[in-house]
Order: C-alpha cells, then structure tokens, then sequence
DNA sequence: TTTT
DNA sequence: TTTT
C-alpha cells in the first residue's frame, strides 16, 4: 500500500523552561511549549502577527539534551510529528483531545542573552572532517553557466 | 529576528467525504480528516499500527478543488501548518481546543475505486514541455562516477 | 552550535528501472531517477511544464525495497539528503560534479499498469490497530467550534 | 494525475558574501553557497564531519532580502526546490551541468559576530498581536493527560 | 509563555 | 568557502 506521512517542521522560540520528568517505566520525557508568529490579515484587511503555540515533546536521549539546552527564549529548530492524545475528563466525563509534537530531531540555534549566538549540544567534536571536494564549485563554472533570463522559472 | 516557520507534511487517506461551507462572508471552505499510520513498538514489545487522525482544513480555491476531486478514501499529500483555535464551551464553560492543519498546497495520489491510480485535479494538461535535459543524467556519467565504497555516508 | 539541516521531499515517477548493484564492500545499492514537474511562465509569459530529473541513490535494506517493488513509472515519494560527489575526468581532466539524492525513506505511491494503485513494499501487514480515537474528530465538535470568518487566517 | 513535489530544506552557514547581480531582463538574482554538515560514519568506523556545499539562487524581493541581510557566515533556514541547468562546455564541448536550489523562502537565523543573535529582515514590525488563547495550554490539562508509559511511541 |  |  505504501507507508503514510506524519512530519512537522518547526522553528521558533521556547516559551518557558522545559519540565523534565520520568515516567513510571523511567522513560526520560521533556515537555515545553514553542511559539512560531505567522503574518495574517485581519479581518480589517490589515496586517498583524498571529502566534501559535506547540506543545513539543521529547523523550530519552533527546529528553536529557533538552534539559541540559534549551530554555525559555531558546530558538529551535524542530522536526516531529502530530499525535493527539485523548482522555475522559474526571471532572465533567467529557473527552478531552492535546494534539502534540513528538520530537524526532532538534537543533538549537541560538539561546537568550547569556549564550549568545550558540553552545549547542553537539557531543564530542569531531576532529577530522573530510570534504570530497577541495574547492567551491561556485568558481568552477564558465561563461555559459550564468543563469540568464531563459533559466528563471517564472 | 528572522522568520519562523511552522510546517506540516502529511500524505494519507482521507476518512469520509470532505464537508464544504462557505463562511457567512463568503469564504468557502472544506473539512476532513486524514490518516496516517504510524508502526510503533506497543507496551509488550509488539510491533503494531497506531492511526493518527488530522483535521484539515482549507479555503478558498483549494476547497473547490477538494470538493471537486477528494473523497473518502483518497490518497492525499498535503503542505499545511499547524493552527489551533479554541472556544468556551456552551455546557460546561471549560475552555477547548482544536488543532487542525490548514492547507497550503495538495496533491491528489489517487481515489477510491473507480478512480484507479489517477484523475487528477491538474487543470488543463500542457502541451509543451521542454526538459532541459533530453535523457536521465542516469547513462551520462563515466566509469569513474560509480559509486564505491568510499562515497557511502555511513 | 546547532546542528545542521539538509533534508529533501520529492513525489514523482521514476523514469526507468533502477539499477541495482554492490560495491566492492559488499553494500547494495540502488540507482534511479525521478522525475517532478513543475509549472512555470516562460519567456512568452505562457504557462509550460519543466520537468527536473532527480539522481536517486539508496543503500542497504532501502536498496532492497527499491529492487523488488520500484519499477520504470511508479509514483514515489521519497525523503532525503543532497549529495555532490565530484572526481576527475579521465579524458578531459577536468573535475566532474553528480548531485545526487540519498534516500532516508520512502513510500510506494503506485505502480505502473498491473499494480493500480497500490501494491506497496509493507511488509506483513500487522493484525492489530489501535486507534485512541474510535471517531473522526471531525464529528465531536459543537457549534462554536465552527469555523466562522474571524477564523480565517487571511 | 497529482502534482509532484520538490522541496528543499536547508539549515546551515554561508560560505561567502552572496553575489547580487542583475539578469539582461532585469531580474535580481543573487547567488551564494551554503554549507550543511553531517555526521558520517567513515571507512574505519570512527565518526566523523562531512560538509555539503549547496549551491543556492534567489530572484527578485529575496534576493533583494539576501543582499542586504545575508553574508559570508550568516546561518540561514532555506525552502527551495532543485534544479539542474545544463549546457555545452565551449572548451571540452561536453555537457556540464549544475545543480541549484532555486529559494522560495528564507529565515536568518543569526549572522557573525557584530549581528550578534539577530537583526532580520522582517519589514516594519506589526503593532498589534492577536492570540486566540489567552492561557498556555501546558498549564490547563488535568492528572489524567500527563504521558504515561502507554502512550509512548516506541 | 517566546521572539523582534 | 561556513560554522563549532
């Protein structure tokens, strides 16, 4: 049949300090919110910032990296997918649906004040890097390479 | 600052025909759901399928598209971003939730039945394509860019 | 610092059969290519389809999926990474560049004829399902939770 | 028949000042390389860094966007699609080609030193903010929603 | 709750 | 050519 698709991308900021708890099994889980701002028109026809809220969660080694990380106001990337969970509400017997991000892959790219524009989590650096190509393939093409009005799709 | 991004890809089938509105100011709009399946690890050990339902959402032409090609069961791959919107509740005052994807772009992979593996909503079919390339770049590489051993990244 | 991101989607159809192979090493490899289509205003200002050849590279057990299920016209989706790997001509001396996409996963959209629209590369379909949910969320919102004008992000 | 998908997504740093230059037609084009790096495992086993240069390209408003906000060391999150121009070699008289992800967004995420973590390009900040919920939805769920073992995905 |  |  062909396997189906769930993927989120996500980059924004991190609206407060992550919770870092274990479940019973001592599975290592990591919860925190992640706002992105979209430009809407208003209903007024003028344009306003719209901010959604991501309830982002993590779990094992990825759980551990974003308590040792990432804060309030830390920029991330994120990729994940949707799951709701669903409940009955003790209270009131209704069914209550939270649609979250399980977190596949993060980067963090940058953190507030103190960390300035990085101190990631990049484990051991590495010390050798091999490129398999010595130059830049931006010089490498002649004349006739050029884009020119022929080669711009629209 | 810099933009945020808050992306969703999903490719799935739909699970009833869609429903199609029009706002009281005019906006038409569509709504459906769509499954994907996740192969997830259970509490035992066992492998099993969890489906996750999404809500979609979409306005304006791409609701006329969806009302004019999608049905139950149809086999879609769907850009959209994340939105959630939220209400009081009439009964209970609590306050709820409901994240939904609002489409940005579609593709029709297929249609129940009678559909068979096409049909489309691409309008109006081209006649003139230009390649730039007349074959697959597959022949046109010489011995020496075969792939060995050393080119496998892992 | 952040780690980096380079990450691919395509949907399209394969232009020929792959090609599969093993390196010396012993690690099979698969290589085909894919083609998308994208319309575009050429220089008349009219609207035409260009379609891009994707170079497709997959190793290992994906290598293997590919042999057995992927065929000249199947509709693929594929996620990836992009490759260039370089070497020196032998005739001209000159260096040569091949980009290449490096599968991470893919899904069988359909085949070609025969295989309709489906016939995918899942392996042992499982018995069991669990969905959370026994409805579409789609039905278990009231009134209020209907899109109305104020709703629309645009 | 559906559409197909190219997409691109790159995270990572430029290698030089981009190029901005103006096509006979007058489009703005402005070119530069992007380095994403991966962790690779090589021939003996021990991890180490491989760095991808990716040649990308951008008309008009964002290349207007790239030439007075990106330069060489800029970390920027790229959406683009692929494209392979060709063309004849005027010296050798073989068939060269280059591939290029044509931008069709764009978020600077931080350039070097003196921009410090920001200064983007986002126009004329909006005045006001609408969220649709006044309160975080970490906040207002109950006993019962918290992730146990169960509802783990793996 | 974030960020500019 | 970048970045840590």
């Amino acid at each position: 049949m062909g396997k189906s698709v769930n993927k989120v991308i996500l980059l924004g900021n991190v609206g407060k300090d992550p919770e870092i708890r274990a479940t019973a099994g001592g599975t290592m889980v990591a919860n925190f919110s992640l706002a992105t701002t979209d430009r809407v028109k208003d209903q007024g026809g003028n344009w306003s910032d719209r901010t959604e809220w991501h309830n982002l969660v993590a779990f094992q080694r990825t759980a551990e990296i974003i308590r040792d990380y990432v804060k309030k106001g830390s920029k991330l990337y994120v990729e994940g997918k949707i799951q709701t969970r669903s409940w009955d509400d003790k209270q009131t017997g209704e069914k209550k649906y939270r649609t979250e991000i399980i977190i596949n892959d993060l980067s963090l790219l940058s953190g507030r004040g103190e960390e300035g524009g990085g101190g990631g989590y990049t484990r051991a650096a590495s010390t050798s890097s091999f490129d398999q190509r010595s130059s830049a393939p931006t010089e490498d093409y002649g004349q006739s390479a050029e884009i020119t009005d022929d080669d711009i799709p629209f």
